[in-house]
RNA sequence: GGGAGCUUAGCUCAGCUGGUUCAGAGCGUUUGCCUUACAAGCAAAGGGUCGGGGGUUCGAAUCCCUCAGCUCCCACCA
């Protein structure tokens, strides 16, 4: 049977999955083993997926897949988040196309639809997943708005709220006016955006509430909230404005008169030095408003539209309002001078409409004395962070943490528990049964239809701060009646969390909080921070620029195996990735690499007999070469440097493995092999599919199967990950000269034109295992071979070095004299430059009084070595020049 | 405005606490090869005064200062 040079992935890939999920392979149960757990990142539930989810996924798959690999117990969770905004506003779109305002159905009946867009689009990513072979334990799959999930988050809800830590307050929030909701500040983004600075006239009142002709100048970005101002205030130091004090002023337009307060906030030399305070309307001028307790007067709706408060363009949206607004100032002669500004605009992540800073009441959780905790174990080490640098970025963080805004005025989510008593009372219980009892202890005659369950629902990240804990156990400890469970107790904590940096603050620091409050403990022990997935240019993959290329269609076109090598091999920690088809292909290439390595190895014959003496040291040496690279790989793993084990894996294959072994024990066409060399290459081939097996899952369970009989129901995806033997150095070192020696023929022959068919004779002085002889005559084609301790006189060829043995192949007639002299001298140079630095430093008495011995002997021993180098370069050139 | 980080070959990056033979890898480039496992390949080659300047040190890509450029995070001066 003829197999194609080229390897189809296509063919394998699904067969795999299939049987890796017939025999159950993924799942795991709490066992006398030890544990090794992660928990996806919930994608969100009607997301698809993209380049990010992809490296992401590929590192946590490569990091289970290791472990079970190592006798651990491995158990990835799966799941989705419901992502209520993002959903909520995709299907209001949805909704939209079809002719439904949102505000035209119920509560309920949207959420049916809700449900139904769920049912109907969720979970096309955890399919995909499938396709890269993530080894998801999918029988835990989670959605964190399943029954249980949600009685976990809402429980929590009622602890935190019972401990005091929930409070409902009045408070200035991000309003997105398009989704009609609180945003929290990590969801708004602040881009720069040209508007204009327009200086007004505001009257001085003249004691008895009377305008005067004199008037103070302000300068504002935002002339329609004038109406929403409470004051005007000036800095305490500044001179220019003394005559100000204790008086009054009078808005424009409206006559309201509102009195001149001072505030060291207002910087003197911004603008006019004269502020007007909106309290209703910005962030800032509310805190001045609580230092001076002015009054709060919100004018603006949520809907972005100017109110009843503002007294006239009622109605009117909000830049509507603005450019109205300008004219009616104008025309009125209060507008003195208009100017270009560029101002940072907040606008929504997920709507894009311009933040509107409002007031509202909203729910919080205090942040205090969580964020404290959650800091220490970053810092004492509990948790690491890869890379480092960010620990810094969530210490920043954890210092300055407001109080969470917790509520969202959605309804695609865990509505929030609160329950209303008609007199404005309410009370807080997980459910509508014990809120009942709870509201009869406050008021007796309430009946369950007075109840009224508060509107809003809880931030998405309100349910996935749970995440590790509840996807285990949704009865969440640290309540009352809760049970212990076997699966919390075993798989937590987490051993690794994969994620974005994005997200460091959403999500992770939160995650750290709530374990510390319900577990006491840390949630995982490993943050592993990846990049973000750009194009060629360095610019984000988005849908609007179409720069991203469709993962499913990339598995198709490449194979699984080689879009996971390829992103893998170019992503260190933290590092952004430019993504480029070139580095799937790599991965493809090395598919067909490792296919056409095993299409050799399986055309041989067995034979008895002894085996050949190149065999024989090739065996021996890439045994050593085999322990050497999984020390180094598995030191790689402990560091978490994941591409570099990529790259070692990858080079020992190709290079140590195909180029080198596999050349030097090939038999000629044909040819049977010995046994001996036979079973070795197969027992290599099997460790070498065994430590790329986690990186490239699916080609090497297809060829597994193929190097030796197996049952059905075996895997190489339990078979224990190969250990590191101990290894001789000193042989490997030996064997680099060699290959140094086969180079040298080879680049000899390169430059003077000679074919392989031709053979040269080689003469070899200085140090030179004679037991890799046959190897060298194995890959290169060598006439004579000489060792000897200097060369004949009168001989024309060349000569190259490796170390400090001298290579010479003889060339009679082959050879510009005067060139190899040339090429001889330039080295010679070289070397002395090089030794008169050595020299340099051996003479100084401060380096040999200052630096360790072996510092000191190394140097020693670089001088004899070039001293040997220079010494063979001129006889060389004396033997030339005869 | 505050903070963090980056700047090493054409590209993407390693280079750990300063010293293992004048700086490494992958990709790309150039040259020669269809050598019956692989042209998605084989073989060889070229390519860097480690962003500029200064300092510490016997010794600096590595530590310190400074300048320049880039990136990210936080805060948002009306």
């Amino acid at each position: 049977m003829e197999l194609p040079a080229k390897y189809n992935p296509a063919e394998t890939e699904d067969k795999w999955y299939a049987y890796w999920i017939e025999n159950k392979f993924f799942h795991s149960e709490p066992d006398e083993r030890e544990p090794f757990t992660i928990v996806i990142p919930p994608p969100n539930v009607t997301g698809v997926l993209h380049m990010g989810h992809m490296l992401n996924n590929t590192l946590q798959d490569v990091l289970v897949r290791r472990a079970r690999m190592k006798g651990k117990n491995a158990c990835w969770v799966p799941g989705t988040d419901h992502a209520s905004i993002a959903t909520e506003a995709k299907v209001v779109a949805k909704l939209k196309e079809n002719g439904i305002e949102k505000s035209s159905l119920t509560r309920e009946k949207f959420l049916e639809y809700a449900w139904d867009w769920r049912n109907e689009h969720g979970g096309i990513i955890l399919k995909q997943l499938r396709k890269l072979g993530a080894s998801c334990d999918w029988d835990r799959t989670r959605f964190t708005m399943d029954p249980d999930m949600t009685r976990a988050v809402i429980n929590t809800f009622v602890y935190f709220y019972k401990k005091g830590m929930i409070y409902r307050g009045v408070r200035m929030v991000n309003w997105d006016p398009e989704g009609h909701t609180a945003v929290s500040d990590e969801e708004v983004i602040h881009k720069d955006v040209a508007s204009h600075l327009y200086y007004l006239k505001y009257p001085i009142a003249d004691g008895n509430h009377r305008p005067t002709s004199e008037y103070v100048t302000i300068a504002t970005t935002r002339p329609e909230t004038i109406m929403a101002d409470a004051a005007v205030c000036i800095n305490p130091e500044d001179e220019r404005y003394r005559g100000l004090r204790g008086k009054t002023i009078f808005i424009p337009l409206i006559n309201r008169e509102i009195p001149i307060i001072e505030d060291p906030y207002v910087e003197i030399g911004f603008g006019t030095g004269c502020l007007k305070v909106t309290p209703a309307h910005d962030v800032n001028d509310y805190e001045i408003g609580l230092r001076h307790n002015l009054p709060v007067i919100s004018i603006i709706d949520d809907h972005g539209k100017l109110n009843g408060n503002a007294r006239i363009l009622v109605g009117e949206d909000r830049f509507a309002a603005r450019k109205k607004i300008v004219k009616m100032l104008e025309n009125a002669g209060f507008l003195l001078r208009v100017e270009d500004y560029t101002s940072p605009v907040g606008f929504s992540e997920r709507t894009n409409a311009v933040i509107e800073p409002m007031l509202s009441k909203q729910w919080f959780l205090k942040m205090d004395s969580l964020s404290k905790r959650a800091l220490s174990y970053v810092e004492d080490g509990s948790i690491r962070m890869i890379p480092d640098k960010f620990k810094n970025v969530y210490r920043h963080w954890m210092e300055t943490a407001h109080d969470w805004c917790i509520s969202r005025q959605l309804w695609w989510g865990q509505q929030i528990p609160a329950y209303y008593l008609p007199d404005g009372r309410f009370v807080v219980e997980s459910t509508r049964e014990e809120a009942l009892k709870a509201a009869r202890k406050l008021d007796p005659s309430i009946k369950d239809e007075d109840l009224k369950q508060d509107e809003d629902v809880l931030d998405t990240w309100f349910s996935s701060w749970l995440w590790p804990i509840s996807v285990f156990d949704p009865d969440m400890p640290g309540h009352p009646d809760h049970k212990p469970n076997r699966d919390l107790a075993y798989y937590f904590p987490t051993d690794d969390l994969v994620t974005a940096p994005e997200i460091l603050f959403f999500w992770v620091a939160r995650m750290v909080m709530s374990s510390d409050e319900f577990m006491h403990t840390f949630p995982f022990r490993n943050v592993y921070l990846t990049g973000i997935v750009r194009d060629k240019l360095g610019r984000k993959m988005s849908k609007q620029l179409g720069n991203s290329p469709d993962p499913v269609m990339l598995m198709q076109k490449y194979g699984a195996d080689g879009v996971r090598l390829g992103m893998l091999l170019c992503s260190s920690a933290g590092n952004d990735i430019l993504y480029d088809d070139s580095q799937v292909e790599q991965g493809r290439n090395f598919c067909n690499k490792i296919w056409n390595a095993f299409r050799l190895v399986n055309g041989w014959k067995k034979k008895d007999g002894s085996q050949p003496a190149e065999c024989a040291a090739a065996v021996k040496w890439f045994g050593y070469r085999l322990d050497q690279s999984i020390e180094e790989i598995d030191d790689l793993f402990d560091k978490f440097r994941i591409s570099e084990a990529g790259m070692c894996v990858y080079r020992l294959f190709w290079d140590d493995f195909c180029s080198w072994y596999l050349e030097i024990v090939k038999p000629s066409y044909g040819e049977p092999v010995d046994c001996l060399t036979f079973d070795s290459t197969l027992d290599y081939f099997d460790k070498l599919l065994k430590l790329i097996h986690p990186f490239m899952p699916f080609i090497t369970e297809e060829l597994w199967h193929d190097i030796a009989e197996r049952k059905d129901g075996e895997t190489i995806m339990l078979q224990r990950m190969p250990e590191a033997g101990r290894y001789d150095a000193s042989y490997l070192e030996s064997f680099q000269i060699c290959k140094g020696a086969v180079q040298g023929m080879r680049a000899v022959r390169q430059e003077k034109g000679i074919s392989p068919k031709v053979a040269l004779n080689l003469r070899i002085s200085g140090p030179f295992d004679g037991g890799l002889i046959p190897v060298l005559r194995k890959l290169e084609n060598i006439g004579g071979i000489d060792m000897a301790e200097s060369f004949d006189e009168n001989m024309a060829g060349q000569a190259f070095m490796v170390g400090t043995t001298q290579f010479f192949v003889p060339l009679e007639g082959m050879v510009d004299v005067a060139a190899e002299i040339r090429k001889a001298e330039v080295e010679i140079r070289h070397y002395e430059s090089f030794l008169s630095g050595v020299n340099a430093k051996l003479s100084n008495e401060q380096f040999i009084a200052h630096a360790p011995e072996q510092v000191v002997e190394l140097e020693r021993k670089k001088k004899s070595d070039a001293m040997q180098k220079i010494e063979n370069l001129h006889s060389i050139v004396e033997k030339l020049k005869k």
